[in-house]
DNA sequence: TGCCAGGCCCTCTTTAGGGCCTT
Protein backbone atom coordinates (compact mmCIF):
# COMPACT_ATOMS: atom_id res chain seq x y z
CA UNK A 1 0.00 0.00 0.00
CA UNK A 2 1.21 3.57 -0.68
CA UNK A 3 2.54 5.04 2.26
CA UNK A 4 0.56 8.10 1.47
CA UNK A 5 -2.53 6.55 0.92
CA UNK A 6 -5.03 7.65 4.18
CA UNK A 7 -6.07 4.64 6.61
CA UNK A 8 -9.80 4.01 6.27
CA UNK A 9 -10.22 5.87 2.91
CA UNK A 10 -10.90 3.71 -0.50
CA UNK A 11 -12.04 5.04 -3.51
CA UNK A 12 -14.77 2.42 -5.23
CA UNK A 13 -15.09 3.24 -9.30
CA UNK A 14 -16.11 1.83 -12.32
CA UNK A 15 -15.72 2.47 -15.90
CA UNK A 16 -18.27 2.06 -18.40
CA UNK A 17 -16.34 1.63 -22.12
CA UNK A 18 -16.65 1.09 -25.67
CA UNK A 19 -15.36 -2.54 -25.28
CA UNK A 20 -12.94 -4.54 -23.09
CA UNK A 21 -9.69 -3.81 -24.04
CA UNK A 22 -7.75 -0.25 -24.09
CA UNK A 23 -5.15 -2.12 -26.24
CA UNK A 24 -7.59 -2.99 -29.12
CA UNK A 25 -8.60 1.06 -29.37
CA UNK A 26 -11.41 1.08 -26.57
CA UNK A 27 -12.22 4.72 -24.52
CA UNK A 28 -13.72 5.23 -21.12
CA UNK A 29 -16.88 6.90 -22.10
CA UNK A 30 -18.16 6.83 -18.05
CA UNK A 31 -16.50 6.99 -14.74
CA UNK A 32 -18.34 6.90 -11.75
CA UNK A 33 -16.70 6.33 -7.85
CA UNK A 34 -18.22 7.00 -4.56
CA UNK A 35 -15.40 7.39 -1.70
CA UNK A 36 -15.80 5.64 1.35
CA UNK A 37 -14.49 7.04 4.60
CA UNK A 38 -14.79 4.49 7.44
CA UNK A 39 -17.16 2.94 5.48
CA UNK A 40 -19.18 5.56 4.66
CA UNK A 41 -19.83 7.56 1.75
CA UNK A 42 -18.60 11.18 1.54
CA UNK A 43 -18.34 12.30 -1.81
CA UNK A 44 -18.98 10.82 -5.39
CA UNK A 45 -18.22 11.43 -9.22
CA UNK A 46 -19.72 10.84 -12.11
CA UNK A 47 -18.98 12.12 -15.79
CA UNK A 48 -19.61 11.30 -19.06
CA UNK A 49 -16.71 11.74 -21.50
CA UNK A 50 -16.42 11.95 -25.19
CA UNK A 51 -13.94 9.07 -26.32
CA UNK A 52 -13.74 10.99 -29.69
CA UNK A 53 -15.80 8.07 -32.09
CA UNK A 54 -19.13 6.46 -32.14
CA UNK A 55 -19.44 3.75 -30.06
CA UNK A 56 -21.35 0.62 -31.03
CA UNK A 57 -24.83 -0.18 -30.93
CA UNK A 58 -24.00 -2.75 -28.73
CA UNK A 59 -22.39 -0.57 -25.49
CA UNK A 60 -25.71 1.69 -26.64
CA UNK A 61 -27.82 -1.22 -25.61
CA UNK A 62 -25.68 -2.24 -22.60
CA UNK A 63 -24.86 1.12 -20.94
CA UNK A 64 -27.95 3.04 -21.52
CA UNK A 65 -25.10 5.78 -22.66
CA UNK A 66 -26.59 6.71 -26.28
CA UNK A 67 -23.73 8.41 -28.92
CA UNK A 68 -25.84 11.86 -28.50
CA UNK A 69 -25.03 11.86 -24.89
CA UNK A 70 -21.70 11.62 -25.44
CA UNK A 71 -21.72 13.95 -28.45
CA UNK A 72 -22.39 16.61 -25.47
CA UNK A 73 -19.86 15.11 -22.81
CA UNK A 74 -16.34 16.68 -22.28
CA UNK A 75 -13.52 14.83 -23.73
CA UNK A 76 -12.26 11.87 -22.01
CA UNK A 77 -8.55 13.90 -21.02
CA UNK A 78 -10.23 16.75 -19.60
CA UNK A 79 -12.75 14.51 -17.65
CA UNK A 80 -10.09 12.14 -16.46
CA UNK A 81 -8.10 15.36 -15.29
CA UNK A 82 -10.58 15.91 -12.88
CA UNK A 83 -11.20 11.65 -11.76
CA UNK A 84 -7.38 12.55 -11.32
CA UNK A 85 -7.46 15.06 -8.95
CA UNK A 86 -10.56 13.55 -7.15
CA UNK A 87 -8.84 10.30 -6.10
CA UNK A 88 -5.50 12.19 -4.80
CA UNK A 89 -3.33 9.45 -3.35
CA UNK A 90 -6.28 7.50 -2.08
CA UNK A 91 -6.45 3.44 -2.27
CA UNK A 92 -9.00 2.04 -5.26
CA UNK A 93 -11.75 -0.52 -5.10
CA UNK A 94 -13.42 -1.89 -8.01
CA UNK A 95 -15.53 -5.10 -9.36
CA UNK A 96 -12.75 -7.33 -11.14
CA UNK A 97 -10.17 -4.47 -10.80
CA UNK A 98 -8.00 -5.39 -13.55
CA UNK A 99 -10.31 -4.49 -15.80
CA UNK A 100 -11.08 -1.06 -14.49
CA UNK A 101 -7.46 -0.59 -13.72
CA UNK A 102 -6.43 -1.13 -17.15
CA UNK A 103 -8.83 1.88 -18.20
CA UNK A 104 -7.29 3.91 -15.65
CA UNK A 105 -4.10 3.17 -16.41
CA UNK A 106 -4.38 3.99 -20.22
CA UNK A 107 -6.56 7.21 -19.80
CA UNK A 108 -4.34 8.56 -17.73
CA UNK A 109 -1.75 7.70 -19.68
CA UNK A 110 -3.14 9.54 -22.12
CA UNK A 111 -2.77 12.58 -19.97
CA UNK A 112 0.65 12.04 -18.14
CA UNK A 113 -0.68 11.26 -14.88
CA UNK A 114 0.46 8.56 -12.13
CA UNK A 115 -1.68 7.44 -9.31
CA UNK A 116 -0.09 6.39 -5.80
CA UNK A 117 -3.21 4.48 -4.62
CA UNK A 118 -3.26 0.68 -4.84
CA UNK A 119 -6.43 -1.46 -6.12
CA UNK A 120 -8.22 -3.97 -4.56
CA UNK A 121 -10.79 -6.14 -5.86
CA UNK A 122 -14.08 -6.76 -4.39
CA UNK A 123 -14.93 -9.93 -6.88
CA UNK A 124 -12.03 -11.66 -5.92
CA UNK A 125 -12.36 -11.22 -2.19
CA UNK A 126 -16.48 -12.34 -2.87
CA UNK A 127 -15.17 -14.99 -4.37
CA UNK A 128 -13.35 -16.46 -1.33
CA UNK A 129 -15.46 -14.93 1.22
CA UNK A 130 -18.15 -15.79 -0.33
CA UNK A 131 -17.92 -19.24 -1.57
CA UNK A 132 -21.31 -20.00 -2.13
CA UNK A 133 -22.75 -17.52 -4.05
CA UNK A 134 -24.47 -18.58 -7.07
CA UNK A 135 -21.71 -16.55 -9.35
CA UNK A 136 -19.96 -13.42 -8.70
CA UNK A 137 -20.77 -11.02 -10.95
CA UNK A 138 -21.65 -7.79 -8.91
CA UNK A 139 -25.52 -7.87 -9.58
CA UNK A 140 -25.61 -11.71 -8.58
CA UNK A 141 -23.56 -10.45 -5.56
CA UNK A 142 -25.92 -7.88 -4.95
CA UNK A 143 -29.13 -9.71 -4.76
CA UNK A 144 -26.95 -12.59 -3.02
CA UNK A 145 -26.21 -10.44 0.04
CA UNK A 146 -29.89 -8.41 -0.16
CA UNK A 147 -28.10 -5.02 -0.58
CA UNK A 148 -30.19 -1.87 -1.48
CA UNK A 149 -30.37 -1.07 -4.79
CA UNK A 150 -32.62 1.30 -7.13
CA UNK A 151 -32.28 -0.70 -9.90
CA UNK A 152 -29.41 0.85 -12.30
CA UNK A 153 -27.08 -1.44 -13.87
CA UNK A 154 -24.34 -0.79 -15.99
CA UNK A 155 -23.64 2.74 -15.15
CA UNK A 156 -20.85 4.31 -13.85
CA UNK A 157 -21.71 5.89 -10.41
CA UNK A 158 -24.73 3.04 -9.84
CA UNK A 159 -22.48 0.35 -9.94
CA UNK A 160 -19.85 1.87 -8.11
CA UNK A 161 -22.12 2.56 -5.49
CA UNK A 162 -23.20 -1.31 -4.95
CA UNK A 163 -19.19 -2.05 -5.05
CA UNK A 164 -19.10 0.03 -2.81
CA UNK A 165 -21.98 -1.69 -0.52
CA UNK A 166 -20.65 -5.09 -1.16
CA UNK A 167 -16.96 -3.66 -0.35
CA UNK A 168 -18.78 -3.20 3.02
CA UNK A 169 -20.52 -6.01 3.37
CA UNK A 170 -16.83 -8.07 3.06
CA UNK A 171 -16.04 -5.51 5.83
CA UNK A 172 -18.80 -6.90 7.62
CA UNK A 173 -18.26 -10.43 6.73
CA UNK A 174 -14.61 -10.39 7.82
CA UNK A 175 -15.62 -8.52 11.11
CA UNK A 176 -18.84 -11.36 11.99
CA UNK A 177 -16.91 -14.43 11.31
CA UNK A 178 -13.54 -13.68 11.92
CA UNK A 179 -13.79 -11.20 14.79
CA UNK A 180 -11.09 -8.86 12.46
CA UNK A 181 -12.71 -5.70 14.12
CA UNK A 182 -10.76 -3.57 11.84
CA UNK A 183 -9.74 -5.23 8.53
CA UNK A 184 -6.68 -3.04 6.57
CA UNK A 185 -6.79 -2.26 3.08
CA UNK A 186 -4.05 -4.29 2.80
CA UNK A 187 -4.95 -7.75 4.81
CA UNK A 188 -7.96 -7.40 2.12
CA UNK A 189 -5.46 -7.58 -0.76
CA UNK A 190 -3.34 -10.74 1.04
CA UNK A 191 -6.78 -12.27 0.89
CA UNK A 192 -6.74 -11.77 -2.58
CA UNK A 193 -3.26 -13.43 -2.83
CA UNK A 194 -4.18 -16.12 -1.09
CA UNK A 195 -5.96 -19.29 -2.73
CA UNK A 196 -9.53 -19.78 -1.33
CA UNK A 197 -8.56 -23.02 0.53
CA UNK A 198 -6.11 -20.91 2.38
CA UNK A 199 -8.21 -17.98 3.25
CA UNK A 200 -9.95 -19.34 6.83
CA UNK A 201 -6.49 -20.72 8.17
CA UNK A 202 -5.12 -17.63 7.04
CA UNK A 203 -7.85 -15.40 8.51
CA UNK A 204 -8.26 -17.22 11.70
CA UNK A 205 -4.73 -16.59 12.74
CA UNK A 206 -5.02 -12.95 11.99
CA UNK A 207 -6.25 -13.00 15.37
C1' DT B 1 -10.33 -14.92 -44.45
C1' DG B 2 -10.81 -15.06 -39.87
C1' DC B 3 -9.85 -13.44 -35.81
C1' DC B 4 -9.49 -9.88 -32.41
C1' DA B 5 -8.54 -8.86 -23.89
C1' DG B 6 -6.50 -10.19 -19.95
C1' DG B 7 -6.11 -11.99 -15.46
C1' DC B 8 -7.78 -15.24 -12.16
C1' DC B 9 -8.93 -19.85 -10.82
C1' DC B 10 -10.32 -24.66 -10.92
C1' DT B 11 -9.28 -29.29 -12.35
C1' DC B 12 -10.14 -34.65 -15.44
C1' DT B 13 -3.37 -29.57 -14.08
C1' DT B 14 1.55 -28.23 -13.90
C1' DT B 15 4.70 -29.83 -21.21
C1' DA B 16 -3.17 -27.41 -20.41
C1' DG B 17 -7.67 -26.13 -21.13
C1' DG B 18 -11.65 -23.75 -20.26
C1' DG B 19 -14.97 -20.96 -17.46
C1' DC B 20 -15.61 -16.63 -15.07
C1' DC B 21 -15.80 -11.54 -14.92
C1' DT B 22 -15.45 -6.76 -16.65
C1' DT B 23 -17.65 -3.36 -21.38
Amino acid sequence: MSTSAPANTVIVLDFETTGLSPNQGDRAIEIGAVMLEKGQPVARFQELMNPGFRISRFIEDYTGISNQMLKAAAPCEEVMTRFYDFIGGHNLVAHNASFDQRFLDAEFAQIGCRYSGEFSCSMLLSRRLFPDAPNHKLGSLVAYKNIANDGVFHRALADSEMTAKLWNCLLEELQQSYQLHTPSFKLMQQICSKSKAAVPKFLHAQN
